[in-house]
DNA sequence: CCATATTGTCATACTGTTGTCATAATTGTG
DNA sequence: CACAATTATGACAACAGTATGACAATATGG
């Protein structure tokens, strides 16, 4: 029941039914958090935990414990062992989702994202906006990871594909030529209506048979 | 024993065992204060309290050092590590709940801060009232700690599941959509009924693919 | 205990965005 | 200059993300 839970939520879900196999499993898969339960044949839940706070591999694998008891003071416990959260049974799924995305979110270290800037064309990741000599420019939420990655890496060509890999994502099923769409809504979202401005369109350039490059001169040296 | 005494008083207590259970409770429930014991397993209670002041989350709580030492160089010791108040073991539960008492009543305005003010549109948390151009505006709790919370972050972007964590609380259990809704109640609350007045509804903006955004101006540069 | 307000969820309408295509424009080459 | 290869662009239907009204459940305060 709890693997529907977790697949219809989009996650990925191994199962182990003992202590033994768990503990092999999780040495050889790595996952990215660990549901564990209190109450195990053999060897028991906390005593399982204990073995993967002791082991450097997995000591920093986020772990939620499950648990019928009810006292708070079982809590104390499972936290004492090292569990990162715990639940109690029986939880709603939609309980045990939001536990696990909170406890991801906590574990995955924030990434700095700090303004980029080329001459006057600045990016801000953080308020998500892009301005043009002060002045804002709107584009839609394509444009601007495009953008956002173009900017991160300048002076360096990308092909088509590489393009969808690192803004769309990998696995991803779209046509090469979708690129040259967006890099062309972009340019016209770059293209500055203010008149004697530079025209920021210019630094996402075509570089013929490989792909797209963002410079602020003419040719990236 | 004390949280018997903690409880005789009408205060809500968690406990743990030691200083890592500790942390992940406090990042969890949020206390108003936290009772510190010096000595603790592993890592040291002075340890935990400088993790807690270094995260933004907890900076602010208040904390109490428990401390079996007599010498007067632990209280300066504990005080510079950032904690409120100190007390000694032995130490009366009179005492303690006289002491918690006084570093909330002294905690409290200190955890308010002063009026925001964004143009006309301004926040005042002691009141609890926000005023467009002078003339009070009606909103429900929710409207006011998310106008709250975006006006004390602006021009920045918020995922839903941030507003979530910031404004609802952690570990709370909500449709991301019920976010939207919210938001726009608040537009409708700050959406100023005078002619020839700013419509503050729109600085709370969209961002769409990501979240929302609280701005005077289209992009808060 | 009741009256009232607030909350979270849902269904629905709405909006801008996305990916694809057809076609035009550009570039490089023989 | 003609040709092939590549890229740019406008149009458009499908789509995903957002706004909004309604409603039942819950909380709040008298």
């Amino acid at each position: 029941m709890v693997q529907l839970a977790l697949e219809m939520a989009g996650y990925a879900c191994l199962q182990a039914a003992n202590a033994r196999d768990a503990h092999a499993l999780i040495l050889d898969r790595r996952p990215d958090l660990v549901l564990l339960d209190w109450m195990m044949p053999e060897t028991s839940g906390y005593e399982l935990l204990r073995r993967l706070r002791h082991d450097d591999l997995t000591s920093c694998i986020p772990v939620i414990m499950l648990t019928a008891r009810v006292k708070e003071g079982s809590k104390v416990h499972g936290l004492e062992g090292g569990a990162d959260d715990y639940i109690t049974k029986p939880f709603a799924p939609r309980e045990l989702i939001a536990r696990i995305k909170a406890l991801l979110r906590r574990a995955a270290p924030m990434q700095n994202e700090s303004a980029l800037q080329v001459e006057g064309l600045k990016l801000d990741p953080v308020a998500h906006c892009v301005y043009a000599d002060g002045k804002a420019l709107e584009m839609g939420p394509t444009e601007f990871n495009l953008l956002h990655f173009l900017m991160s890496h300048p002076d360096r060509a990308y092909s088509r594909t590489q393009l969808l890999d690192n803004v769309w994502g990998v696995n991803v099923y779209i046509d090469e030529r979708t690129v040259d769409v967006h890099v062309g809504r972009l340019r016209r979202a770059l293209k500055s209506r203010g008149k004697s401005k530079i025209d920021y369109g210019g630094f996402v350039q075509t570089v013929r048979g490989a792909g797209y490059r963002f410079s602020s001169n003419s040719c990236g040296g």
